[in-house]
DNA sequence: CTATACAGAACCAATGCAGTCCTATTTAGG
DNA sequence: CCTAAATAGGACTGCATTGGTTCTGTATAG
């Protein structure tokens, strides 16, 4: 099915969310009863956005977490990798070469470039894109620029 | 990490080989041998890619497998759909409206969008392209007329 | 009639993922 | 100075999916 994890997608949601007020700090606990996902899970997230630098937090009472960034200059592929590490859509595509059809594999350039499809589409979408209700157009033409 | 299953890269491969001599009928043991994939996988990849009416199959001595369109016309998309079923990167970009976030969940459109990009990005590339040692500018090509 | 080869289903082990819990550490406020 | 709120960073667990096997049945060439 080719789908992005379950978690990648609540982080999505959240990241949007804070997208939404870009000054204001969020709790934990706030953002989980907000999205109706459990607190734990919210706070595991949290964290991995926070070691990818996609979030800077403060600690203490009244404290929480907010964008590092402006929302255009976050990416859902860097939400993406923060949770599921850097993609790569096939085993050999990150190195490893423990690929036991190593020889006379010409497949394994060619995924190269979907893969570089794949990133380039969700790299040409940002959190602020995200935030709007609707991104058609500024998405197609985003995209069409960036293709290689 | 987003990537696609090990079985369906194993099931491009196996497409591009039989892709190389479109008329010839190879038995399931002939190309496991050949691909250095244990037998009962490859036999159990060529079943679903059957069902998936992307081969063609003749039984009986010196029968076996071939492709069952011309390798332009059959996608990597279509290997892909054939082996993880109906490509969907969110949960709910397959209907089941069984998502806790539904109210004001305004990323929902945009997925979908990410989601087209990349079918259209995975159906631009065809066998024949993969067969190719390099498909740089056919791929470009193809991807930016089929871009919306 | 026998050996070859596909058809289909059931089955098993292991990996990875979603989710929880526990123990620091930091900070605001009384 | 002490407490409550909040993040930081782990370790741990149950479950679902996936990779892989095995078995039984059916068709076909010679």
């Amino acid at each position: 099915m080719l789908r992005i994890a379950k978690l990648t997608d609540y982080a999505t949601v959240l990241m949007v969310r804070l997208a939404r007020e870009p000054g204001r700090y969020f709790s934990a606990a706030q953002l989980a009863v907000e999205l109706g996902v459990p607190q734990p899970t919210v706070a595991k997230l949290l964290k991995r956005l926070l070691r990818a630098h996609l979030l800077a937090s403060t600690r203490g009472v009244g404290g929480g977490y907010s964008l590092a960034l402006a929302p255009h200059a976050i990416s859902v592929a860097d939400v993406v990798g923060a949770i599921e590490g850097p993609l790569a859509l096939t085993e050999c595509a990150r190195g490893k070469g423990n690929c036991s059809l190593e020889r006379g594999c010409a497949t394994r350039a060619n995924w190269q470039l979907i893969n570089h499809a794949l990133r380039v589409a969700l790299q040409a979408v940002s959190l602020a894109d995200m935030a709007r209700p609707q991104l058609q157009p500024v998405y197609v033409q985003a995209l069409q620029e960036k293709m290689p």
